[in-house]
RNA sequence: GGCCCUAUCGUCUAACGGUUAGGACGCCGGCUUUUCAAGCCGAUAAUCGGAGUUCGAUUCUCCGUAGGGCUACCA
């Protein structure tokens, strides 16, 4: 009875790639599925371009997303390991070292480990691809490492991979092609080969493989602008893997359930912020009041908070994409939920058809009784009732309509253009402060 | 160039030989609201091309075509 072992092996080089994530989230759910063990091996082989703040960052970021592994270990501690079998692979004659100018510097000759290469075709078999074959004689004796301290990504993955038992080597189409490298390297070391599953990739819109360059592919960044983990595993989740069904929400718990190799996609996918977006705002509705809160005040200094009750939850969940997106929205058209309005009188009144202060002045005057007759904390639905037949009564406003009167009242609620309907805004203001309102914006007309 | 992989609406995808080719996101239209958002309803929209195999191909095979990936002493 074999378990199942899988693995995400980042390098530190840099922030981390959404791409990334996702191999992490399939080989995390598979493990996951089986009862199994996920790994995060930190791959720092290349000392050149490594950096250990991003090991750390790494590791955060896993733990955002919730794709906590079961244990999490450096490449570079298994130094002496590497240095062993490549010792041995250069005593039994399967690598030599070969003296040759540096690739680096044509000027001074470095001893590199070249693998011997039996020259023969690899065939494996790919959960996701099928049967692949591939002529391996076209590598030549390919470099497996600078030196006897200095073994290359392939030799460091292959060793690594064997003393961890990795089961299933699940991971980014991008490494397909350097698979039967990594084979040849494991058949020279006499290691079983573990079952193989290339992912299709994530492509930008123009379908090229996603590009730091060109494009925002670090998990930080989505982090930042408000998306929610949940919304990203989800939404990277279903790209590339569907359950067959038409369900289109899963939680991470959901996913270890439902998850299996026949759902995986073999062509590369297109990132669509749009949809994430609309994933995320799935996600965010489905937060506790308490918890809508919690990610609201994520980077805002002190000050900046506000009181947020759960009317204005409600609006907010109705309204924002991301949670950035709803604090800029509590800055702007929605700070009259906050702070008194400073208003202009010609937005006062209706523009279609034209109306005369006047008759805005009497509409709002007029609605001033039955408002005090209202309780404050009252609904919204409730608001309505009062006040809807008020607008409907043509005598009330001349013949502009309902908007002779709303719109006015809206305005000199919010003070804006757009904002939430009158009602919802008397509902979360209370009646005593939009009676308030309201009264200012009479006075201003009087002039 | 060589090697490898891939191919259904704009995008993500369903249909594992027989469907009016389904869903979601977006777009467009309507309802609701004389703002915006949300919600509801609706519309437009796809099997890359050509040969086979088969009574029947989106589905299987081959050939094209197109796209992508890899071709490091990076990972």
């Amino acid at each position: 009875m074999s378990t199942v072992t899988t693995r995400i092996a980042p390098s530190p080089t840099g922030q981390m790639h959404i791409g990334t994530v996702r191999s992490a989230l399939f080989n995390y759910v598979w493990a996951k599925h089986n009862k199994g063990t996920f790994l995060i091996r930190i791959e720092d082989t290349d000392t050149e371009r490594n950096r250990p703040e991003w090991t750390q960052m790494i590791w955060d970021d896993f733990e955002w997303c919730g794709l906590i592994p079961d244990k999490k270990y450096i490449q570079s501690e298994h130094a002496p390991r590497h240095r062993e079998l490549l010792e041995r692979l250069v005593q039994e004659g399967k690598a030599y070292v070969s003296h040759e100018p540096s690739k680096n510097d044509p000027n001074i000759e470095v001893a590199v480990i070249r693998l011997k290469n039996p020259g023969k075709t690899v065939v494996f078999n790919d959960l996701i691809h099928g049967e692949i074959t591939f002529d391996t004689t076209e590598l030549g004796d390919f470099v497996i490492a600078r030196s006897m301290d200095d073994p290359l990504y392939h030799f460091a993955v292959v060793v690594d991979d064997a003393d961890a038992h990795v089961s299933h080597v699940i991971r980014g189409e991008d490494i397909l092609s350097s698979t039967p490298r990594q084979i040849l390297i494991q058949e020279a070391l006499g290691f079983s080969r573990p079952i193989y599953a290339h992912l299709p990739l994530i492509l930008s819109a123009d379908r090229k493989k996603l590009s730091k360059r060109h494009h925002v592919v670090s998990l930080a960044d989505y982090r930042d602008e408000g998306i929610l983990p949940e919304a990203m595993i989800n939404y990277l989740a279903l790209l590339g893997w569907n359950p067959g069904t038409d369900e289109e929400h899963f939680s991470l718990e959901q996913l270890i359930e439902r998850f299996s190799f026949d759902g995986v996609q073999k062509s590369g996918a297109i990132f669509d912020r749009t949809k994430l977006l609309s994933v995320n705002q799935h996600w965010m509705r489905e937060l506790s009041d308490d918890d809508f809160s919690k990610h609201l005040d994520v980077g805002l200094p002190i000050s900046h908070k506000l009181p947020i009750s759960h009317k204005i939850v409600v609006l907010l969940k109705e309204r924002a994409k991301t949670f950035k997106e709803a604090q800029e929205m509590l800055l702007g058209e929605l700070s009259c939920l906050f702070s008194e309005p400073t208003l202009d009188r010609n937005q006062l009144s209706i523009k279609k058809p034209k109306e005369r202060p006047s008759m805005t002045k009497t509409a709002l005057e007029g609605l001033l009784e039955p408002l005090k007759a209202l309780p404050e904390g009252i609904s919204a639905e409730a608001v309505k009732e009062a006040v809807m037949p008020l607008a409907d009564a043509e005598e009330a406003v001349g013949k502009g309509g309902r908007g002779a009167v709303l719109w006015p009242l809206r305005y000199a609620l919010s003070g804006q253009e757009r904002s939430p309907d009158p009602f919802t805004l008397i509902s979360i203001l209370g009646t005593k402060e939009a009676i308030s309102r309201i009264r200012k914006a009479i006075a201003i007309l009087k002039k």
